[in-house]
DNA sequence: CGTTGTACCTACCAAACGGTAGAGTGGGAG
DNA sequence: CTCCCACTCTACCGTTTGGTAGGTACAACG
C-alpha cells in the first residue's frame, strides 16, 4: 500500500487549525503511539493516520522521527525534575525534603503516566548524544535524590554505613517502578502511593534515633 | 544491497556444528542483539551477521523472529522464578526468607545482566498471550514477595497498615531496577548489592519490635 | 557406491519503512 | 479582487524488513 487514499479530497469541512495547536496534538499522538508500540515499532504513518494527516505532512512539523522522541522525553524529564527540584527545597530536614521528594515524584509518575513511561522505556532508543543532553551529564535526577541521602548521613538521620548512591537508586527504582502497574481508577490514588513509598523508604534508611521519634 | 555476497563460497574450513550447539550460539546471539538495540530495532540481518550465517539460513532453527524473543525471555524468566522459589523455601521466618529472597533475586538479575534486561524492556514486544504464557496469570514472581510480606504481618514481624501488593511492588521495584544500573566491575559485588538492598527493604516494612531485635 | 538427511546458501517476494519534492488549496490581509 | 503563505496532499525514492522456495555441499550409513 503506497498511501490510503481512501480518504482523500481534503478532510471534509476543512477545520484548518493553528500551529501551536497542532504541534501539540502532533505530540500528544506521538506520545501515545510511542508508549502503545514503542518507538521502533511505531511508524509515521500510525502517527499521521490518527492525526487525520498524510504521513509526509508530518514533516512540515518536524525534521525527523527522532526529533519527536527526542520532543516528547525531553519535555516530561524537564517538567519531572522541576517538580522534584522544588520539592527538596520545601523547609525542614533532610529527612522531610526526600519525603516530598518522593511523593512529588511518584505524584508527577502517576499524572503523566504515558509520557514518563515512553521516557523511561524509550530513552535508549536515542543516540547517546541527544540522550545525555536530556539526562545531564551527571544525572540530574540521581543526584537530588543522593544529596538527601547524604545530607541525611550529615545530620544522623540516615544510617552511615550506607551507601548513598546505592540509596539512592534502591529508592530511586521502586518510585520508578511505578509506571510499569499503576492504572487510574486502580485500588490506590497517586497520593496514597507516594506516601507509602516514602514511608517505606525512609524507614529503610534511617537511624534508629529517628524512627523512634517518627513513630513517637 | 539483496544480500552480503562477499562472504560466499561457503564459510572456508566448514567447520559443522551440530543442531544443539548452534540453537545454543543463536540463542545467544539474538540475546545480545536485542539488548543492543531492543527487539524492533534489530533485524534478522544483524543476528545472522554474527552467526557467521546468512538471513535466510535461520529459518531451518526457528518459525519467526517472535520465537526467538519468546525463548530468551521465557528461559531467564523461568530460571529468575526457580531462584526465587527456591530461596523462599529457606528455613526460618517470613523475613529470613523474604532476605533470602531478595538477595538471591539481585545477584541472578547482575549475573545474567544481558538475558534480564531484554525480559524486563522487551516483554512488551510480545503478544499478550505468550506474554501471559510466561509470566503465568496471576503474576508468579510478584506473588512471592507478596505472600511473604503477608506471612510477616501475620507474624507481626510486617507495619500490619502496609498493603501487602503495594510493599511486594516497592522491593520488586527497587530490585529490577539494578538491570538498568549495574554493570559488573563497577564498586559493588552482587552479593554487596542485594545484602544492602534486603537490609533497606526489610527495614522499610518491618514493625519497631524486629527493629529493635536486628540491632541488637 | 548410492542414498539420506543435516546444515546452510541462492535468489527472490511483497510490504513497509523514513524521508523528499513539488503541486495544490483555502483563508486572511492588503 | 488579488496575492500570499500556512498547511496539506500527491507521488515518489531507495532501503530494509520478515519470510519463502528450492537448491547444494558434505558426512554418515548401509
Amino acid at each position: 500500500m503506497r498511501q490510503p487514499a481512501g480518504r482523500s479530497a481534503r478532510r471534509s469541512g476543512g477545520e484548518r487549525k493553528p500551529r501551536e495547536e497542532r504541534w501539540a496534538e502532533l505530540i500528544e499522538v506521538a506520545t501515545q503511539v510511542f508508549y502503545e508500540k514503542g518507538y521502533d515499532g511505531a511508524s509515521l504513518q500510525d502517527i499521521a493516520d490518527r492525526l487525520g494527516m498524510l504521513k509526509g505532512s508530518l514533516y512540515y512539523y518536524i525534521q525527523s522521527k527522532e526529533d519527536l522522541l527526542f520532543d516528547v522525553i525531553s519535555a516530561v524529564h524537564k517538567q519531572g525534575l522541576e517538580v522534584v527540584r522544588g520539592r527538596a527545597d520545601v523547609p525542614g530536614g533532610p529527612l522531610d525534603k526526600l519525603e516530598s521528594v518522593i511523593v512529588g515524584h511518584v505524584e508527577h509518575t502517576c499524572r503523566n503516566l504515558v509520557p514518563t513511561a515512553v521516557f523511561l522505556h524509550e530513552l535508549s532508543a536515542l543516540p547517546v548524544e541527544r540522550r545525555e543532553e536530556i539526562l545531564g551529564s551527571e544525572h540530574a535526577y540521581q543526584g537530588v535524590f543522593r544529596d538527601l541521602v547524604e545530607q541525611g548521613q550529615a545530620a544522623g538521620q540516615v544510617r552511615a554505613d550506607l551507601d548513598p548512591r546505592l540509596a539512592a537508586l534502591s529508592i530511586l527504582g521502586s518510585t520508578n517502578w511505578v509506571y510499569r502497574w499503576f492504572r487510574p481508577g486502580g485500588t490506590f490514588t497517586p497520593e496514597q502511593i507516594g506516601a507509602e513509598m516514602a514511608e517505606m523508604a525512609i524507614r529503610g534508611i534511617a537511624t534508629e534515633d529517628v524512627l523512634k521519634a517518627r513513630t513517637a
